[in-house]
DNA sequence: GCCGTTTTCGGCCCGACTGTTTTCAGTCG
């Protein structure tokens, strides 16, 4: 089991627990340990496998009874406890509460009295006008119910970063036009620059939060009104994204933006820990007793409860506040940090320019150097070169060296990694080349062992650099492959491979807990936009987000080193 | 169910909005 899995069940657990109207607490404490599961980079298997129960135990949030669930799950496969729950409350019927506005207590109601269990018949029920004089439910509420529908059906899927960043930067600039709107800022998800987002959250600082509000509900995109309140609104746009909108007054920013920034875990952590120091934190600023201590920046928040500042990326709730305590947070990678990029594709396969242009396009960057990382033979569909037109590339690159000053343009190529786990060329070819990328373009559903075996094998090819998008996804349209990242890890490590994080908004694999567990390890990463146009440079800014929140530093990363020391590194695994 | 240089028992983050409730429950972030 992956510790997806364990984390999906606990997770599970606190629903049934919910629906149940069990003690909330014991609700929460499940919802902690799937959190602190998902968010561990070491397998919970292997955890138990060498300390048993009370290696368990030291992983917070998991103490004597979820413990033994998780032995029990290992030892079994099954959770009696989790079973019996689960015939109770079948997966379509916990789907109900997803509908906005749908939470435990109207779904129970709705099975008790309509035998309603999945939102199909939620649907049909609402159309046929049954839900009319069940408890609670009038006009308003009904009507509320089947809008909420209709938004869960359209919106299952997240947006990509980037399209939440369009959306977001068009509104700002609108509400920052309102009268008596003095500042308006994207925060949340959209902040902490997570891959995907749900809610665009927005916050807003006016003294007048009426008409700040009244104007937002009337941004021309709006296609409908969830709340209006006095100080937060929230709508759903015209292509299904839901914005949250906050306003508050200039001396609450800081304590308002940095509630409205960190995800519920960290904003919870945080919380605690004031409690704790005989404080409190709410968006009205950080008190002691009555008395208002701090709130008006959000370096306020931090000092005063004795953490060194902590950037928006790490806000996860995935320890960066024990690390702010002891000075231990990492001092994250930034854009100007790059001095390369080790993924890039010309017109040679199915990229668009040559290798000039992008040579050109990257050199106005402020880049030292560039890969030219066409591909290879059996990738057909994306025009990869033989052998015999590799050769030739490589002596264009010769020649587009001499032509372009100011910017060195190594020689690569992408090469497949066929099922067997043999590289696409031999080795004698590969050996002309400056990097090699390994990566996988076919048979994507291999079995874990398979897929793991085969990528090793072409990590243990000692002409291979850089390992490419390691897991596959597609964000919306294609799940990571199956695969033992940490046996990649291992032997990443152990033969001085570098791995990389594909800056491509789609893929942003390596994952942040691999990320954070790579460079724990000593795993240059290689942050690279695998760009097929020169406008594909400036997809670097995703791949350093999301190296961000995989804690990565300047140290880390194999482009950030200047060329000579790169091409040392590059060397190396040749035993050059 | 978890957790502890105040506690091994008694705590557990904080606040806004809606709709139906005549004083508040449910939901959300």
């Amino acid at each position: 089991m992956e510790n997806s899995d364990f984390a999906g069940i606990f997770r599970r657990m606190g629903e049934f627990l919910e629906l149940r109207e069990d003690n909330p607490f014991k609700i929460r404490a499940y919802e902690k340990a799937a959190a602190n599961i998902e968010s561990l980079s070491e397998p919970l298997e292997s955890v138990y496998r060498k300390g048993g129960i009370p290696a368990l135990r030291e992983i917070p949030g998991i103490g004597e009874a979820i413990a033994e669930k998780i032995e029990e799950l290992i030892k079994t496969g099954r959770l009696k406890a989790y079973r019996k729950l689960e015939k109770e409350f079948p997966k379509k019927f916990i789907e109900l509460m997803s509908v906005p506005g749908l939470g435990p207590k109207t779904a129970i109601m709705l099975k008790k009295k309509l035998k309603i269990d999945s939102v199909a018949k939620l649907e049909s029920a609402a159309k046929k006008g049954l839900l009319k004089g069940l408890p609670g439910m009038k006009e308003k509420k009904i009507e509320n119910i089947k809008k909420g529908i209709e938004q869960h059906k359209r919106h299952i899927s997240r947006a990509l970063l980037p399209v939440a960043f369009e959306h977001a930067f068009a509104l700002v600039n609108y509400l920052k036009k309102l009268k008596g709107v003095e500042e308006a800022v994207p925060a949340g998800s959209l902040r902490r620059l997570q891959e995907t987002i749900g809610d665009i959250d927005i916050l807003v600082i006016s003294e007048e939060p009426e008409s700040a509000i009244e104007g937002f509900v009337k941004y021309p995109e709006v296609d409908r009104v969830l709340a209006r309140g006095e100080t937060k609104s929230s709508v759903v746009l015209a292509d299904g994204i839901q914005v949250d909108l906050r306003v508050l007054g200039r001396s609450d920013f800081g304590a308002a933006l940095h509630y409205f920034t960190g995800n519920k875990a960290h904003n919870i952590e945080i919380r605690q820990l004031a409690q704790d120091k005989g404080m409190k934190v709410s968006e009205y600023g950080i008190f002691k007793g009555k008395k208002r201590v701090g709130g008006e920046k959000e370096e306020d928040i931090f000092s005063l409860l004795g953490l060194d500042y902590i950037e928006p990326e790490l806000r996860q709730g995935q320890g960066e506040i024990e690390a702010a305590k002891t000075g231990k947070l990492p001092k994250l990678i930034e854009i100007k940090d790059i001095r390369g990029d080790l993924h890039v594709h010309t017109n040679a396969s199915d990229g668009s320019n040559t290798i000039e242009e992008m040579a050109e396009a990257a050199k106005k960057l402020g880049y030292e150097y560039i890969a030219i990382t066409d591909h290879t033979v059996s990738s057909r569909i994306a025009s990869g070169l033989t052998e015999k037109e590799l050769l030739a590339n490589i002596k264009k690159v010769d020649a587009a060296n001499k032509r372009v000053k100011g910017i060195k343009i190594l020689k690569g190529a992408e090469v497949d990694i066929r099922p067997d786990g043999k590289m696409d060329y031999p080795d004698g070819i590969l050996k002309q080349l400056d990097v090699v990328i390994a990566a996988v373009h076919s048979k994507f559903t291999m079995n874990k062992k398979e897929m793991t075996d085969r990528i090793i094998s072409a990590i243990e090819n000692k002409y291979v650099n850089i390992l490419a998008h390691p897991t596959g996804r597609l964000l919306g349209s294609r799940d990571p492959y199956e695969l033992d990242m940490e046996k990649v890890l291992k032997a990443a490590q152990g033969t001085g491979t570098f791995i990389e994080l594909n800056a491509h908004p789609v893929r942003l694999d390596l994952f942040d807990i691999y990320c954070r567990e790579a460079a724990k390890m000593g795993i240059l990463i290689a942050i690279n936009t695998d760009s097929h146009t020169t406008m594909q440079f400036g997809n670097i800014k995703w791949g350093i987000a999301a190296a961000r929140r995989g804690w990565l530093e300047k140290k880390n990363v194999l482009n950030a080193l200047p060329v000579d020391k790169l091409l040392k590194k590059l060397r190396q695994k040749r035993g050059k």
